[in-house]
DNA sequence: TCGCTATGTGAAGTATACATTACATTTTGT
DNA sequence: ACAAAATGTAATGTATACTTCACATAGCGA
């Protein structure tokens, strides 16, 4: 599972923190799921596709 | 989290059982994503719209 | 250079997605 | 009505998404 959540992010210019705190997640785990340490939940999928205006697909690519 | 799972089924006519299979899930997975008991991770999100070749937010829908 | 802001990372714990087994209930075809 | 297929569900275990705390490194402006 591939991401763009780093060009999203700098479109808005907001830092990792920010994102953060508008997710309600910690930063860590915004800096995990940019770094692919692991995949989001749905739910926080969602939540970001909405804060972006864009499509999960948008965000996240699922491959294979 | 919303979901039609039940309805893309349908359209398919095809059972819990045969989803679970082409979604390399088990029946009970199935049967409780769609009865709301819980999420599905993104990854299988992202299988089941390949699978109904519809977008996730055709399947899911987040409310909140 | 100094200090601040942003990012990266590790360890340990909690919540939840999913598996497995097993059985009960509902639905459907004949 | 009966059997078989489909669905619902409970218990227990595992994998992973996410938290918290703590500290280390990178980059950038003054």
């Amino acid at each position: 599972m591939k991401n763009t959540l780093k060009v999203w992010r700098a479109k808005k210019d907001i830092t990792q923190e920010h994102l953060a705190r508008e997710m309600e997640v910690t930063r860590q785990t915004i800096n995990a799921i940019e770094r692919g340490k692991y995949d989001p939940s749905i739910k926080l999928a969602f939540k970001m596709a909405r804060f972006f205006e864009c499509s999960i697909e948008d965000i996240f690519l699922y491959e294979e």
